[in-house]
DNA sequence: TTTCCAAGTAGAACAAGTTCTGATATGGGT
DNA sequence: ACCCATATCAGAACTTGTTCTACTTGGAAA
């Protein structure tokens, strides 16, 4: 029997994860050379795993094991498996950010622009469905104890998308609705497609659809 | 240490899931009027405890003790708490179906119409945030070994919007990714308000902002 | 250098989803 | 009324995420 009172205490934990712990090295950027490493270690193993298995295979045990450290370690690291995999997400990201910067895309049109690079992006996670899947379900799942690295891909997200479609500068602010529903299309696209619900092709077609967004007038907001 | 063959041990059972368990009772409608009565209850005692706790605190051995039926009763009325959950989503929208039927939207124009409709779905897990939490998250989790249960609830909600939107009838082909690209955004704002990734009001602007895709003319598919 | 504490380690313990076992009950066909 | 397949039951067992405990270590401050 779950008693009120459980409830509380799970809620009082989470509420002291939402901020930062003050123990977790991870919180401020690691002070030492090896807890880098360490990191390092944690988020290239944990990737590694995905990859092979997708979300079930990552097993934090398994994860402590692989990358030579206490299983004690891994959560002061990362609270949750959540927590760690919305962290390779990030890490992810910033790859393909960096991909990306340098190499202005041939389009004229902001949505056809946009459209390309989520195609693009879509054949990359292709190339890695499992991977794929367990970040994506990772993001998804994730509840309010993971809502600051939840915003960080958002927020690393939605820097992507603007720089892609490339609209001029007081265009943006207009647009922020406009990029959060092409953002949480391409993610749901994305996991639809993973876990069976649709084909290729409509996860595509479900992708220029909302490209079209771009196409009609920005709200007032 | 997890090894390949766990993995494709797992697989195998999945796929063995994935149609129709013919050891399940659920699978056709059940047989006997005490087994649709055991259904019942145990949908009733999972939306209650969601609605009391949300996700976390829907516990499988507390809605066997509270649906009076024995664990091993309820995982073969629903295989996985994901299933359970996605079935109580079922249920609750068919419900909300049976609501919306009988009183036609006074708005002209579809767009407006399905934004309507869409803002009182909103309203209704505004009013029982843990129980959408609970569903939202099970719905978006859920891996192939639902998939079908999960069709089973795009179906609904595309019936739904159709209804709402009341297109004409040769609009429609056409307008099927425009449909699961508001289905997404619907679900992805629900999740990340609930979440407290973003407030009421952007959750309430993207929706707005989706549903001006409808005034976009239709994709040629 | 010595001291001290946060960070790390090994491993047990706990929690909740899931599976398994052996016994019992139920309902449809003979 | 009897038989059998199947449903249900109570409860143990297993799995994996998470927490806890007791001990050791690294490195900065006195």
């Amino acid at each position: 029997m779950t008693t009120p009172q459980d409830r509380q205490d799970r809620q009082d934990r989470q509420d002291r994860q939402d901020g930062h712990d003050p123990r977790r090295p991870g919180g401020s950027p690691a002070r030492t050379e090896r807890q880098r490493a360490r990191r390092r270690r944690i988020l290239d193993a944990a990737t590694r795993l995905a990859s092979a298995g997708g979300f079930d295979a990552v097993q934090m045990r398994e994860v402590a094991e692989t990358s030579g450290v206490a299983l004690g370690t891994l959560y002061r690291y990362f609270p949750s498996k959540i927590h760690l995999l919305v962290a390779v997400l990030h890490d992810q990201l910033e790859q393909l950010r960096a991909n990306l910067r340098d190499r202005p895309l041939p389009e004229p049109d902001p949505a056809a622009r946009l459209a390309h690079t989520l195609r693009r992006a879509f054949r990359a996670h292709q190339r890695d469905p499992r991977l794929a899947e367990a970040m994506m379900r990772a993001l998804l799942f994730a509840d309010r104890s993971a809502r600051e690295e939840v915003r960080g891909v958002f927020r690393l997200t939605t820097a992507i998308l603007l720089d892609a479609s490339n609209l001029a500068g007081e265009e943006i602010p207009g647009r922020l609705s406009t990029v959060r529903v092409i953002q949480h299309t391409w993610h749901a696209a994305l996991v639809s497609w993973l876990s069976g619900q649709i084909t290729l092709e409509q996860a595509q077609a479900d992708i220029e659809t909302v490209c079209r967004l771009l196409t009609v007038p920005a709200p007032p907001d």
